[in-house]
DNA sequence: ATTTTCCAAATTTTCGAGATTTTTATCTAA
DNA sequence: TTAGATAAAAATCTCGAAAATTTGGAAAAT
């Protein structure tokens, strides 16, 4: 009997990082017995999830992971683009020196993550690291920027965008490129620069505007 | 026992067009007795009005109407701005002739609405016409906008903007002034001038930046 | 061979009661 | 009188089982 919150954060994860298939059906019976707890719990915390829009409810059809859609990730990260330049551009005007040096602090962490991802053969125990790291950075971006509902409406995106890209993202093939992103975001929000920021920030996530997914591994096989 | 959805559906209009108070307590018992249905049933609603902010949550000490927060309406405020720019602009560009007529027709119906509001003593009874001819305004000038994402940000922010306001926009102090600028970003946006769109919607929303709630009349008797 | 109908199994949804926690009221001591 | 502790009351939370709905497949009909 885990502390609900314990669930679903675990759950969020697990949603968030290649655990379960798109499409998956996420059966009460299941998790109630894995977790250890009430089926009903487990119905409360798939409704939380679902109106956060990680997972996909359908009355009298029970819970699924979302499918997979282009459309979707285009959208998301048009959204990403817009809240996080917003949120970019207020940090710079109001963030003085304790942001700047958060956001150093977190760009250091990610940097040296990136590389020791890119030097590796075969990075996927980095994976969840990274993750942590990059959420991390993209969040101290916005963080000073004054406004509790702009970074709560940011981290619903996010976790959305991450989860539609968990599995493409494993393969770590823009990680040189996204190494030189991130410096220079970092670069340009430092020197205060607002119109560069947002550029800079749109251009690093505008791979993900073109609808190529780019998921030819392995497919999901759903249910 | 009324549909699920039915319940929520009244539920939150009511959340968000003054028939509760802000801070009352929302008990489950009561709420199930009204509704004729269990009290996980009504739960299981309050829980999703949580996650969407129209109740406000603690554990083992159950749901409340959020508080008044005049931070909370400027970062609301703030947001309505951010994601209607983007989207008259976005439906300026993509929507054609079939949003130039909606966006006509749903101004009209608003327009004809407040100056009904405008004409009267006492306008009581059309506040609940007027929140569904605001909202269906501000909606269809985003509907174009070809992102159901960043519609579905716009319906979350807008609700929350709506309960803050519910109390004080009974009153329609601003009427006369609303009439001329609801008319000015239908102009604007059937002109495609999406500079001065952008800089009409900022306007019409600014009256909600300045933090003073104009709460003066009925103070709010919690529990 | 294909479609339709119907039944059984599996899954989801609702429910009310017992366990736990918070709140309120009362009593005692400083 | 105030503060703290204790007990009673009220509310919330968890749970498993009953009720309702969907799903899968076999039998019947086209």
């Amino acid at each position: 009997m885990e502390s609900e919150n314990k669930i679903y954060r675990e759950l969020k994860k697990r949603l968030t990082t290649d655990t379960y298939d798109h499409g998956q059906k996420l059966r009460a019976e299941v998790l109630r017995e894995e977790f250890a707890c009430s089926a009903s719990t487990v119905r409360e915390i798939l409704f939380r999830l679902a109106s956060e829009g990680l997972v996909h409810f359908q009355d009298q059809r029970g819970f699924r992971v979302p499918e997979l859609s282009p459309t979707k990730l285009i959208e998301l990260t048009h959204m990403r683009i817009l809240l996080e330049c917003e949120g970019a551009v207020l940090s710079i005007r109001q963030g003085g020196v304790g942001w700047e040096a958060s956001l150093t602090a977190a760009h250091h962490k990610l940097s040296h993550l990136e590389k020791r991802i890119h030097a590796r053969e075969d990075p996927t125990e980095l994976v969840d690291l990274w993750f942590n790291s990059e959420k991390e950075f993209h969040q101290t971006l916005i963080s000073a920027c004054g406004s509790a509902t702009l970074k709560h409406m940011h981290s619903l995106i996010y976790a959305q965008f991450r989860q539609q890209v968990m599995k493409a993202d494993r393969r770590f093939d823009f990680i040189s490129i996204n190494i030189q992103q991130h410096s220079d975001i970092l670069e340009a929000a430092l020197a205060a620069d607002e119109a560069l920021t947002r550029k800079r920030v749109h251009d690093h996530l505008a791979r993900h505007l073109t609808g190529q997914t780019a998921t030819l591994a392995s497919e999901s096989d759903a249910e």
